[in-house]
DNA sequence: TCCTTGTGTCATCAT
DNA sequence: CCATGATGACACAAG
C-alpha cells in the first residue's frame, strides 16, 4: 500500500464503490447531472493520466538511468547485467532524431515540432498507447490472466483470444514495435508483482527486436507468435513494422524503444551502423525497394532521397486502409489550400500521411472530456468505444497535421477569453486558424449533442416514470371509487332500515300503522321529521325525495 | 442484407 | 453581431 499507484488505485476503487452505492440508494439525478459528472470524470481522466505517467516513470527507471553528464537515458547497470547482449555500445537515444530528415529538414521539423509543440514525451506516448483499444485488450487479458503466466502463454492467450477482426486490426495498429514493446513492458509491470516470471524486461525487448530485425529468424518467440513477420501475408506489415522501428516518428512516439532498437542493430551489425547512417539490414532494404516503399524519414539518411508521398501513402495503405487516407485527403483539401505558400505541398502531404500512418490511434481519449466522461457508462460496448476512439482522433489528426500549437482539449474547453488570448498569442496561419475554429465548434457541438442525447434519454425515463405514476394514480382512483360506491350502498341500506323502523313505529289516533304508499316521512332542515301524505311530500324539499327513494 | 444502436457532424434556430 | 447551446437530421461504423 506504500506504492503511490496502488494507493491511487485503491482510492479510485473506493470512489467507484461509493458512487455505485449512491446510485443504488436512489440519489437524485441532479446530483449526477452533466456538469458535475463531467467535472468528476475530467478529474478522473487527469488522475489516470498521472497514474500512467507514474507507471511509465517506474518502467523507465527500471530500464534506464539518466546520464547526468549528457542528459541521455542509458540502460541501468542492473538491466545490462541481466542482458544476454551487452548494451555498453549504446548510442545516444537522440541519435534517431538527430539523423532523421524530419529534424534535418527545416520545413518538416517546423511542421512537426513547432516551438510550442515538442515531440511527444514518453508520458504522452505511454498514455496514447494505453488508449489503444487493442492494447487495452491485451492489458485486460494480462491483468486477468497474465499475472500467473509466463510471457509466452500471455502472448498466446492474447493472440488466440483476440477476436478475428480485432486480431487483424491489431496487426495494423499494434505492429509498431514501440507499441508492442510497450505492451510487453506493461505486461511485465502488471504480471511481475505476482508472478514468478523470470524474464527481464530488457530480455523481452530484445526478443521482440531480434524477431523484427531478423525476418528469417526461425526461432519461435512470443512476438513471433503475434506478428509472424516472415510469413508472406505479413510482409507488408512487417515492412511497416520495420519502418516504424527505425522511423524517427517512432522515436517521437516512444523514443526509448527506439533507443533499444538502435542498440540491437548496433550489436548485430556494428560495421553497418558505423559505415552507413541507416540502420536497415540489407535484405530489408531490398525488400523495401521491391515494395516501392521508401521507409519513413530516417531511411532517407541511408537512401538519400525521401519519397514521402510514396512511402507514407504506402504505409498508410498497409496500415489504415482507404478511410483514413480519404479522411486525410479531405483534411488536405480542406485546410492545405489555406496554408501559406512557403509550406511545400509535399511537406504538408508528408505530414498528413505521416499522421495517418502513426497517429490514428494516438487518441485524445485520456484528455478529452467527452471520452473520459463516457468511461463510467458501463453499458457502453468495447466496440462502440473503439469506434468513438477512432472517430475522436480525427480532429487530433487534423491538429497534428497542421501542427496546431494548442491541444485539441484546450481548443475545445478553454473559456472564450482564454481561447481568444491563446490563439492571438500564437502566430497562426489561415489554415490553422480555420482548423482551430472548426475543432472548437465541433468539440462544443459534440459535447452539446452528448448532453442533448442524455437529456433526451432522461426525459424519456422521466416520461416513463410519469406514465407509471399516472397508472398508479388511476388504479388508486378506481379503487377509491369502488370503495365509495360500496360505502354508499351500505349507507343507503342503513337509511332504508332506519326509515322502515321509524315509519313502522308511527301510529294514528286509532293506533293503526300508516300505509307507506300513502304517507312518507319528511326531514326538514332544522332536524324536525314530519309525516306527510305522498302527494304533498313529493312537492317538498329534496331530502324528502331522497328519503322516499331510500325507502 | 437489413435493422438497431451509438456517435460525430452539420444546419438551423434560440439565447 | 458573435459565441454558444439545443436539437433535428443525416452519415457512418459496428454488432
Amino acid at each position: 500500500m506504500d506504492d503511490p499507484s496502488a494507493q491511487f488505485q485503491h482510492d479510485s476503487d473506493l470512489i467507484d464503490i461509493l458512487w455505485r452505492q449512491d446510485v443504488d440508494l436512489g440519489v437524485e439525478r441532479e446530483i449526477f447531472d452533466g456538469c458535475l459528472r463531467q467535472k468528476e470524470e475530467t478529474m478522473r481522466a487527469r488522475e489516470r493520466e498521472l497514474k500512467s505517467e507514474r507507471e511509465l516513470e517506474r518502467i523507465m527507471q527500471r530500464l534506464q538511468k539518466l546520464d547526468k553528464e549528457t542528459g541521455e537515458f542509458l540502460p541501468s547497470p542492473s538491466s545490462v547485467n541481466s542482458q544476454a547482449v551487452p548494451f555498453s555500445e549504446t548510442l545516444p537515444s537522440r541519435v534517431s532524431t538527430q539523423h532523421s530528415p524530419v529534424t534535418q529538414n527545416p520545413l518538416l521539423s517546423a511542421l512537426l515540432f513547432s516551438k510550442s509543440q515538442k515531440p511527444p514525451s514518453q508520458e504522452q506516448a505511454f498514455s496514447e498507447l494505453l488508449s489503444l483499444p487493442d492494447l487495452q485488450y491485451y492489458l485486460d487479458v494480462l491483468e486477468s490472466e497474465g499475472s500467473n503466466l509466463p510471457l509466452e502463454d500471455i502472448t498466446e492467450i492474447c493472440h488466440h483470444n483476440l477476436p478475428e477482426p480485432q486480431r487483424e486490426n491489431s496487426t495494423d495498429e499494434l505492429c509498431d514495435i514501440g507499441e508492442l514493446t510497450q505492451t510487453i513492458s506493461d505486461s511485465f509491470e502488471v504480471a511481475q508483482p505476482l508472478s514468478c516470471m523470470p524474464s527481464d524486461p530488457l530480455e523481452v525487448l530484445e526478443t521482440c527486436i531480434q524477431t523484427f530485425s531478423d525476418p528469417g529468424n526461425p526461432t519461435p518467440s512470443p512476438s513471433n507468435t503475434i506478428y509472424n513477420c516472415s510469413s508472406p501475408e505479413n510482409q507488408g506489415i512487417f515492412t511497416k513494422c520495420q519502418t516504424n522501428s527505425s522511423d524517427s516518428s517512432l522515436s517521437e512516439f516512444c523514443p526509448d524503444i527506439n533507443t533499444y532498437t538502435i542498440n540491437t542493430s548496433t550489436l548485430s551489425e556494428p560495421e553497418q551502423l558505423n559505415s552507413v547512417p541507416g540502420r536497415k539490414a540489407p535484405q530489408m532494404l531490398s525488400q523495401f525497394e521491391e515494395h516501392r516503399i521508401l521507409l519513413g524519414f530516417d531511411d532517407s539518411a541511408s537512401v538519400g532521397s525521401v519519397d514521402l508521398e510514396m512511402s507514407l501513402y504506402a504505409a498508410d495503405t498497409v496500415s489504415n486502409g482507404q478511410s483514413d487516407k480519404d479522411e486525410l485527403e479531405s483534411i488536405q483539401s480542406d485546410y492545405t489550400d489555406l496554408l501559406p505558400l512557403s509550406l511545400h505541398s509535399e511537406t504538408v502531404e508528408a505530414t498528413l500521411y505521416e499522421t495517418a500512418t502513426y497517429s490514428p490511434h494516438q487518441t485524445q481519449n485520456e484528455s478529452t472530456p467527452e471520452y473520459s466522461q463516457r468511461e463510467p457508462q458501463s453499458d457502453l460496448t468495447t466496440a462502440s468505444r473503439a469506434a468513438g476512439v477512432r472517430r475522436a482522433c480525427r480532429d487530433e489528426q487534423r491538429a497534428r497535421a497542421l501542427s496546431l500549437p494548442i491541444s485539441v482539449h484546450d481548443i475545445i474547453n478553454l473559456p472564450v477569453e482564454a481561447f481568444n488570448e491563446a490563439i492571438s498569442s500564437c502566430k497562426l496561419n489561415h489554415a490553422q486558424h480555420a482548423l482551430i475554429r472548426d475543432i472548437r465548434r465541433r468539440g462544443k457541438n459534440k459535447m452539446a449533442a452528448q448532453s442533448c442525447r442524455k437529456r433526451k434519454l432522461d426525459s424519456l425515463v422521466d416520461l416513463e416514470d410519469e406514465i407509471e405514476a399516472l397508472k398508479r394514480e388511476k388504479d388508486k382512483s378506481k379503487e377509491e371509487k369502488e370503495r365509495n360506491t360500496r360505502d354508499l350502498r351500505v349507507m343507503k341500506e342503513k337509511l332504508k332500515n332506519l326509515y322502515n323502523e321509524v315509519f313502522g313505529q308511527l301510529r294514528d289516533e286509532q293506533g293503526n300503522s300508516y300505509n307507506p304508499k300513502e304517507y312518507k316521512l319528511q326531514h326538514s332542515a332544522d332536524g324536525t321529521v314530519y309525516l306527510l301524505p305522498c302527494s304533498t311530500a313529493n312537492n317538498k324539499n329534496t331530502l324528502t325525495e331522497d328519503l322516499a327513494a331510500a325507502v
